[in-house]
DNA sequence: ACCTGAACACCGTTCAAGT
DNA sequence: ACCTGAACACCGTTCAAGT
C-alpha cells in the first residue's frame, strides 16, 4: 500500500472510531468522511462496506474474547467461566452501540465481512458452554447458536436507552436460566417444563 | 372529517398494513403513499409520524392484549396466565417486524405516539407478574419493566432472521427463569445467585 | 495507484399553491 | 378543509476524470 493511502485509512479508523463511540454504528459514513477531510468515495475504497470498516475496528476486540475464553477455560471453574465470559461479551458490546443488528446479521451472512468473526465468537462460547454442560451445572437442551442468541438479546437490551437500565439485571435472570439450578440437578440438568398455552 | 379525507385515510391504513406486512415496519413512508395513490404530504397529514401511523394500525392489537391478560388473570392459574400472555405478546409482534424497538423507545418517550399503548401494556403484564408471585410461582426480584424488557429482547430475537429459528425454545428457557423453581421454592423465590466476574 | 467531485436514486420534512 | 408538487437537506452507490 502507497504511504498516502496507509495515512489515510489509519486516519479514517481512528476517525471512524470516534465517530462510532459518539453516535453508534449506524453513524454516516459520509459524516466519517467528511470529519476525515477525506472523499466519501474514498472511505468507500478502503471499506467497502459499513461490515468492513467494522472488522477493521473490532477484530483486535473479537480475538481479545476469544482469547480469554481460552484462558477462562483453563482457570475458571466451568461454571464461572462461562457465566465471566458470557458477561464480558455483553459489556464488550455497549461500546459499540447498534453492532448487536449487524452480529445477528453475519452469523448466518457468508457473505458479510463480520461473518468469520462471529462464527469464531460462537465457537468460543460453545466450548465453554459443553465445558459447563460436562460439569453438570448448565442445562443441557442449549447450544452454541443459542447462546449467541441470547447474548445478542441481552446486548440489545443495553442499546435501547429505555431498558439499558435493568440490563445487568436481566442478564443475571437469564445466566440463572442457562446455569443448571443445584436444586434440581437430578432431573438431568433440565428446567421444568413450561406450562403450554391456554 | 370530510368524506373524501375519511376514504384517504382508510385507504392509507390498508395499504400501510399490507406494507409493514410485507416489508416491516421500517418500510419507506413515501412508499406507502405511492401504493395509495396518494401524495406523501397527504399521509403525513393524516399521520404526522410513523408512530402516529403505527397506533392507527396497532390499536386494535394493543385492546385485544390488554383484554387477554385480564382474561387470563381470571380463568387460568397465575402461572398458566402469565406465560400464556408473555407467548402472546411475543407472537403478536412477529406481525410487524421491527416494532420492538419503537416500543421500547415509546416506553420512556411520553411525546411518542406509541407510549400510552406500551405503558398500557407494561401494565397488563404487571399484573399477572405480581400475581404469580404472590401466589409464590414467580421470582419476586422482577417487576413490570423488566417483564417488558424479556418480552421486548424475544420479540427482537423473533425479528433477526438467523436467529429467528431458536426464539420460541429461547422463551422456553426465559420463561423458567421467570418462574420459580418449585423445588426452590424454600429459598423465597429466587434463584441462586450468579457467580460475579472472575 | 490513489483520490475526488458530481450525478444518481433514495429518504422524511416542509410549505406555498391549488381545489 | 383537504390535497399536492416541488424544494430541501440528508443518505449510500457509482464512475468518469484528475494527480
Amino acid at each position: 500500500m502507497r504511504a498516502d493511502a496507509r495515512k489515510n485509512r489509519d486516519h479514517l479508523l481512528a476517525v471512524a472510531g470516534a465517530a462510532i463511540t459518539e453516535q453508534g454504528v449506524d453513524v454516516s459514513l459520509r459524516d466519517i468522511a467528511r470529519r476525515a477531510d477525506v472523499g466519501l468515495a474514498t472511505l468507500l475504497r478502503h471499506f467497502p462496506t459499513r461490515e468492513a470498516l467494522l472488522v477493521a475496528l473490532l477484530h483486535t476486540s473479537f480475538d481479545e474474547l476469544t482469547t480469554k475464553a481460552g484462558e477462562f477455560e483453563t482457570s475458571n471453574s466451568p461454571e464461572a467461566a462461562l457465566v465471566s465470559w458470557l458477561r464480558d461479551c455483553v459489556a464488550w458490546t455497549t461500546e459499540y452501540r447498534g453492532v448487536t443488528v449487524l452480529m445477528a446479521a453475519a452469523i448466518e451472512d457468508t457473505e458479510s465481512a463480520l461473518h468469520a468473526s462471529c462464527v469464531i465468537l460462537r465457537a468460543a462460547g460453545a466450548r465453554l458452554l459443553a465445558r459447563a454442560q460436562a460439569a453438570g451445572v448448565a442445562r443441557t437442551d442449549i447450544d452454541g447458536t443459542d447462546l449467541f442468541a441470547l447474548i445478542a438479546a441481552l446486548a440489545w437490551l443495553g442499546d435501547q436507552p429505555s431498558l439499558a437500565a435493568r440490563a445487568d439485571h436481566l442478564f443475571d435472570v437469564v445466566a440463572s436460566a442457562i446455569l443448571t439450578n443445584p436444586a434440581s440437578a437430578d432431573t438431568g440438568g433440565t428446567r421444568p417444563p413450561v406450562p403450554t398455552r391456554s
